[in-house]
DNA sequence: TCTGCTTATGATAGCGCAATCATTGTGCTT
DNA sequence: AAGCACAATGATTGCGCTATCATAAGCAGA
């Protein structure tokens, strides 16, 4: 650090030094300084490439290469009022059900340009509304959220933002703006009905978490087994604990002991919980599905393999999670939506688990 | 700050028209006029509230309130050069064994008030690179990339960046910058090691999707059959495609055909095919462990429930993610970090399905 | 009373880029 | 040859915010 005259016209140690000095970082203005050109027009061989003629776009485009110039994407959402990101909010980040929602989503924004920014509300609407805020600074084109439990300052940001926004997982009376999802009440409803047609008798619900998805699960559980008239409330297990294998099977275990083993079914809300009650029924030698049948729901890809195979509720996350980004980037190029509701239906997967007949 | 005739003091159309024409975006100029200070003041009381006199920042931040003001973040990283973003690119969004890493990125990251930017490099370099752009394009202020496989090309804008940036899951020889992983050849060395202990003599290998990581545990695989004079070519089944569990299965019965079922012990690169071949021992009634031994990798919850449980290699996933977050948030507040390299070690979780003695 | 110091607030400039409008050049029509 | 349309390029301006420096006010010590 000798030579610090003054500031600027120090001559460099080595004339052999050719190599940019690479530490400041390299704008626009440089790579239009290199290549003879005004700035507007790097601009445009970026954006706009079509706008400028092939002579100049490769000689601009040369000096883009070799000075490594990455556009600042902070200056041009700035000017543009484009960012190309889009929000999407999920409660867990654990919970493979909402990998495939992502992977859906990824999937379709990548393609079409867009970066995902995302972010984990943990369950819970004011840790939501504060990430809704994080969102929204970003100046996204565009938001997934999950769910519609939102808070009121929240639903006021999201209304004020006058993006497209789509609110994922449920099926919501009165969504901000967009809704795709599925009738979780009816799907529980649904699983009891093939239960009890099967032959099933005591059945039992096994629930962790205790979101709202999970919660309407276990109206349906409930809905139907009282017009069977065979609701007993003993038979509901819940924890507001995080689902997982080893819970599922604790559960299990202390509804097997606080019914004294009556129970000859258990719903359980996802299949997690599901499997970890096969497995532990595999271990109190219960035979599952001859003495107790056992559904779980979201149909991961295990629920196919287990020995016994377990009966579970599919309902195309991934494409939920695709049919959510086509209609925002439908919606940003201005091109007519079928709907704004969409219900993308569930099916009940009849495995070896509940299948006494 | 009374003569400010000019523009302060106009009197506003309608009286009755208290409400903001809540059309267009609110900016801190709007929050400094709403609240009568100027704007930089709004400015600070967002940043650096402890500057502000207790009165004014109460004034200003009911008028953010009331206005619903949100900070526009392009603005500000790009006056203030800080984007609070760090971005992350991890190779496969559907391998659970990253929802772990991510998770304890997202952990560490919220909690120090950065955002994170996700992008999936789906296992190719030349994606890498292009995400990689897109990344740098948002001047994160820190990087967490997967593996060490990068191009020639990203390696260059990699160390340009000048932002601390840690590879992750695989111990590297020459890291970009900073590097926390552990010994995936090493681990896959002692897998078969512990499969010999066993008495097993005849080891298959079964792996999926073949990245780096991959190829290294089976070179571990190789050299510890090698050195016990037990290694066969033909005990090696191996496929491009992603692994799941019904590839497991899958693989699992073409090893028993080719090697006319004289392999009595499998080692899965990950619990998924472990899983699948488990499940497929089972349906083809090879007794796990007397006949056959089944080895997994990364441990996963059903590793650990399922039966018989499943020998698996754990690895500290969650805290590879704490742990990389940690060092580019010490370096990002010039505080010394231990090493640049953190070996975050392995444990074999023998279980039932490997134990025959 | 003045100096000097600290604290609270403001005015100005500029971050890097793209929207907008202006300018130039080219070929075509009449 | 004049007029015109259009394509290719450039100059200027401002997006919303913060860094930087300037200013005002308050107060201790002499």
């Amino acid at each position: 650090m000798l030579a610090k005259n003054n500031s600027q016209v120090q001559i460099l140690p080595m004339k052999t030094a050719k190599k940019r000095n690479s530490d400041k970082k390299i704008t626009l203005v440089d790579v239009a300084d290199a290549s003879g050109v005004s700035a507007i027009t790097v601009s445009r061989v970026i954006n706009q490439p079509e706008k400028v003629s092939e002579s100049l776009r490769i000689q601009v485009q040369k000096a883009i290469d070799s000075l490594g110039y990455i556009p600042n994407q902070h200056a041009s959402s700035l000017a543009s009022s484009k960012s190309k990101v889009i929000g999407v909010a999920i409660p867990s980040l654990s919970n493979i059900v909402f990998n495939e929602v992502l992977r859906g989503i990824y999937d379709v924004m990548g393609a079409a340009g867009y970066k995902v920014l995302l972010v984990d509300t943990h369950y819970s609407p004011l840790e939501e509304e504060k990430m809704v805020r994080t969102l929204l600074s970003q100046s996204p084109e565009g938001l997934i959220i999950t769910g519609g439990d939102q808070t009121k300052a929240c639903q006021n940001f999201l209304h004020k933002a006058r993006i497209p926004i789509v609110q994922i997982m449920e099926l919501l009376a009165d969504p901000i703006d967009m809704n795709v999802g599925f009738a979780h009440g009816r799907a529980g409803f649904d699983v009891v009905k093939h239960l009890l047609g099967q032959g099933y008798e005591r059945i039992g619900f096994i629930g962790a978490r205790m979101d709202p998805r999970v919660q309407q699960r276990m109206q349906g559980y409930k809905l139907a087994l009282e017009q069977a008239g065979k609701f007993e409330k003993s038979y509901i297990v819940t924890t507001p604990e995080p689902s997982s294998i080893g819970v599922g099977g604790e559960l299990f275990k202390s509804l097997m002991a606080s019914t004294s083993g009556v129970v000859d079914a258990v719903f359980c809300v996802n299949d997690d919980l599901a499997l970890g009650a096969l497995f532990e029924a595999q271990r109190m030698n219960i035979r599952v599905p001859q003495d107790m049948a056992i559904c779980g729901f979201n149909d991961i890809e295990a629920a196919a393999y287990v020995n016994p195979s377990l009966t579970s509720v599919s309902a195309g996350r991934y494409e939920m999670g695709v049919k959510a980004s086509e209609m925002i980037i439908r919606v940003l190029n201005d091109k007519p939506i079928e709907s704004k509701k969409v219900d993308l239906g569930y099916e009940i997967k009849k495995r070896a688990s509940t299948s006494r007949l």
